[in-house]
DNA sequence: TTGAAAGCGCTAACAC
DNA sequence: GTGTTAGCGCTTTCAA
């Protein structure tokens, strides 16, 4: 492999105006510049990486930590970050975290600080309690509260509780007495803040809030959740934490005879390809999972580069609710249930 | 951040003796590695993974190539690779590639050979023409003829054409005359195997190949194919390239009032796992997408560690076609289009 | 078993 | 504009 000497060597100048060059540092000569770049072409010269690394202190990658799963949102937030990155020249290392694992998260950043990485993305995470490693790199965590122990914390994502209660409020207007919710896992922010902007909804209206069914995120247990709801006659609106899951739930409410949406409607969230293409189509809200993405790794690539200065102003992200076929106002017949407005504080499943 | 050094004057021993713990090395004594890594621990010291690639040569790492996209299998593939590679020690550096992108997969495995890693999968290839870059580490190619100018090509994958010729035979079995394809993009080695194995079920039966569709593998290309299928009577049978398309046809074929199954079956590629969900629960073909990831990246240590060895056997792995609701006999009126067998060679479509 | 010396290929700081 | 001199923190080689 040819080292910068050598291209110096062809080109007849310094080892350093070779490193000038390939740094796009000022005071070269275009004569000069030319030069080198011709030589460095002939030889078939690369940079290396860990030499400069190694000499600069900075590696010029970033590490993320995503889940180990193909669910949409997590995976839009994974691509979307390597083509941010892409485009402030950073390069992505991947370590999944594997939901149970006795390392979790934690492991997870420690691997990516073996690697060494100049920033972290910690993309939808879960509550592990406190976090054991000691970070010394700017982190950025996608959807989460700023908890961690890390010199930098920056944060990017939209208020999924306000989208949530959007969500809620849609099927509340159509003129459903109440909505169930079939959330996502609790120990993930992300699911928490749709139940609480669900509650929000609910209780801003002086409404009860009914019992909420726990899925994991897949379709699988928003099957299961569509089961048990469809035994219950009260229910006419069911607002899911993730399509898949809404999606599964559809299929249990079918199943049962339960018509959608003439019977019981049902919301999503995020807004997968897929939505506007089943059976029926989902109402569902959008995730502008790009532009969180993008916001997010720039703010971190910020906090990386400009230690001392401020972080840029946040984003506001679009919220969008997608109306396709899932929802319709609720059967005639289901008075019995309607008017139960008991205005009560109950809190259950807080965070 | 402490170097191996401190850890040494702290532990008593030379440096030389840290790097030694560090590595496995043997000809430590217990009472020695005991105290280093005492050292270590009470100074927070981690292995500075550039000067270690600096000195080595090494980087301990791969470089996958991947689209930019959240499809199923692509993203399966992904995680798989990144599981595997951390079962075996190596770190996971990504690039995306975007269809259309100018550079292409060579610009992406370009960016990866500067980032420097020991070895790149890519994952899906599209037939881009000749590679333009040396690539002087081994390569993996996922799911595509070793075409690839590198020192040591291996690949693994499943056979598409294989199982795209099991799901069509489902198909005919059931007693359809004939069956239609939505095909993917016909740049990726996946699509053509898959319509391969499509025209050879058909040719084995001295069937007739009906026009092709073809798709973008988005559920949005399979309802623009799906709307030209449901116009014509005799289409009884679709075998859709994947899932996400085939959950697209089976949308149009509703909308138009053509009933799934009753009217036409159809089969989907992949087993996403929504397609248990969706209305009606779609038959499909599995893809092992983990153990392909993991035996190819086997493979790919094999060939960064022992070069001059030979490669581990191929393993073969498993073909599973899951039936669902999506497929049936076809209805008894259609028989009109029914005989219709001429032993032609037409091979439109061909690669 | 352990240690000493010599780089790996680059960037940083400064001189010219 | 360009070159010189030191390292960056490890692994390698060889010696003890």
């Amino acid at each position: 492999m040819p080292r910068s000497v050598d291209v110096a060597r062809m080109a007849g100048v310094s080892q350093k105006t070779v490193s000038r060059v390939f740094n796009d540092e000022p005071y070269v000569s275009v004569e000069v510049r030319r030069r080198v770049l011709e030589a460095a072409e002939a030889l078939g010269y690369r940079l290396n990486n860990a030499a400069r690394a190694l000499a600069s202190g900075r590696t010029r990658s970033i590490g993320v930590v995503t889940l180990g799963t193909a669910l949409y949102g997590p995976v839009s937030l994974l691509m979307g970050i390597e083509r941010a990155a892409r485009n402030t020249g950073y390069a992505i290392r991947v370590v999944n975290t594997v939901e149970g694992d006795p390392a979790g998260a934690a492991g997870a950043v420690d691997s990516l600080l073996d690697q060494g990485v100049d920033g972290i993305v910690i993309s939808e995470p879960i509550d592990e309690g406190p976090a054991s490693t000691r970070v010394d790199v700017p982190v950025l965590v996608l959807g989460a509260p700023p908890s961690f122990a890390a010199p930098r914390v920056v944060t990017a994502g939209v208020s999924s509780d306000l989208m949530a209660r959007v969500a809620t409020e849609h099927l509340l207007d159509l003129g459903h007495a109440t909505v169930h919710h079939v959330a996502g896992p609790q120990r993930w922010y992300a699911a928490r803040d749709r139940l609480e902007g669900w509650r929000a909804a609910l209780a801003a209206r002086g409404l009860d809030q009914p019992p909420v069914v726990e899925g994991d995120w897949s379709a699988a247990s928003g099957y299961a959740a569509g089961r048990e709801l469809a035994a219950d006659p009260v229910v006419t609106a069911v607002f899911a934490a993730n399509d898949d899951m809404a999606i599964g739930v559809i299929r249990a409410l079918l199943e049962a005879g339960r018509r959608v949406p003439d019977d019981v409607s049902v919301v999503g969230f995020d807004d997968i390809p897929l939505s506007a293409f089943v059976t029926p189509p989902l109402t569902t809200v959008r995730q502008p999972f790009d532009a969180v993405a993008e916001e997010g790794l720039n703010l971190l690539v910020h906090a990386i580069e400009k230690p001392e200065a401020d972080p840029p102003p946040a984003i506001d992200q679009p919220v969008d609710l997608i109306v396709r076929s899932s929802t319709a106002p609720p059967p005639p017949r289901t008075t019995p249930a309607r008017g139960r407005r008991t205005p009560s504080s109950n809190r259950g499943l807080s965070r």
